[in-house]
DNA sequence: TTATTATTGTATCATTATGTTACAATAATA
DNA sequence: TATTATTGTAACATAATGATACAATAATAA
């Protein structure tokens, strides 16, 4: 797989690529009350990065999407959605995309089709934080989440890239069930809540919180959990529908 | 403006454009109780499609759009909204080009830039039917309203792209108060409820829809139509609100 | 001029959804 | 066995929406 990125930068016209067009994936996990994204760094830059990639000319770009996804978490079958295309001309910016092929020793004509101007197709990723496995590869020093409140500078234009991602998972909370995603299989309702919560921004209330969520039927009741609290055990619950 | 095209076709490589990259406008107009789509035939072919475009190397995206637009419509200012970008490798199907081209009398080799794969970034216009001037070109025999009810067979996967755009208003109907783009600046409550229960397709209660339309507090009263009717004449409406 | 007709604007009440408070149930601990 | 903190949910209050009813009023006909 991490043959890719030599394929990348050896053919400097882009053979076996769709010309000017990029991928940029959003995972979104979630731990410990904190919502977090997946970053990588580019080897000897220091570069913040959002996962992305390019696509084949074989290739549909949703299975480009999920490629890249399973290359950085390990995971299939993972609640994916494109959201926005970003295409502005001031994306263009070849001075950081240099210095990360010279850090890796690379010294690219100008016309190198790396350094042309791309548009990107956003997509984010909603997965379980406990069982996607954030992998570093050849061309980057580290994978790793960040708290969404917390981020590092980014590069180009990623900071936007996620700004419009989380509006976008933030709208779709309302009318798609697809906040399960981030949690793992079984999960307690305060659990839940917080989640809610924190991709929302703002306290919600417990009662109506739970009433609502039941009323939707999508929640099986499996088992008690024993938290060690001096107090009454939660119910587990687990996400059931036709739909995933 | 028509150069545009003899540009597209003559220069084989592209020069100039975003390689592989379309767009695709969805422009929606409503009139008669009928909601529209803007459709162009290609000369002597009477293949039926979206008015699309290319980006120019020195465009935004979304520039590139209104540039599309302003050239069917003759309109500028309009509300419009990137929606979805398609990128199957299924649409990549040369046969229909080849044919529009040939009955231009121009033949292009194989690896001209047209023939290439594309992925079309979609955008929805919504427009006052009343203002627009819908306006064939060079390349074009035609173009005008269609019924989306009652659509012609369309190229590519341009069906596909109507019904996503569809889908779309439905949703941003909702929360976004996108409705008063389709009507003219002066409309009475019974027509924005027809446009309503055109777009959403299904009926609305009369009395709750007046109330909730008024409770948003962006409809200035202007004065009463007399539309000839036996009947207590409807007052006239228009939007009101820092944004449109 | 006045009754008739169709449609509009809105009040009224019914129903449903949501906000809020309260309290019983219950694990762990003292 | 009492205490504590938290959960699950009942109960009530308020707000939003669904549904019906009716007065207001342009045009037309008597």
């Amino acid at each position: 797989m991490d043959q890719e990125f030599k394929k990348q930068e050896t053919n400097s016209t882009g053979t076996g690529y769709l010309p000017g067009l990029a991928i940029d994936t959003v995972i979104f996990g979630f731990h410990e009350s904190e919502l977090k994204v997946l970053l990588l760094t580019y080897k000897n830059t220091g570069f913040f990065a959002l996962p992305g990639g390019f696509v084949h000319e074989d290739e549909d770009i949703n299975q480009a999407a999920r490629r890249i996804l399973f290359h950085r978490t390990g995971l299939k079958d993972i609640y994916l959605e494109q959201f926005y295309t970003f295409g502005d001309k001031s994306r263009h910016d070849t001075a950081p995309l240099k210095k990360i092929m010279a850090a890796r020793g690379f010294f690219p004509e100008d016309n190198h089709w790396l350094l042309s101007r791309f548009v990107s197709i956003g997509y984010y990723a909603l997965v379980d934080f406990t069982k996607a496995i954030p992998s570093p590869d050849s061309i980057s020093d580290s994978c790793d989440w960040f708290n969404l409140t917390d981020l590092p500078g980014l590069m180009q234009d990623h900071q936007h890239i996620i700004a419009k991602a989380l509006q976008t998972i933030q709208l779709d909370l309302d009318h798609k069930l697809i906040g399960f995603n981030l949690l793992p299989e079984h999960f307690t309702m305060g659990e839940l809540q917080g989640l809610y919560e924190t991709i929302l921004n703002k306290k919600l209330l417990r009662a109506a919180f739970q009433r609502k969520m039941l009323s939707f039927g999508v929640l099986e009741r499996i088992a008690k959990k024993w938290t060690g609290g001096a107090h009454k055990a939660p119910y587990l619950y687990k996400f059931i529908s036709g739909s995933k």
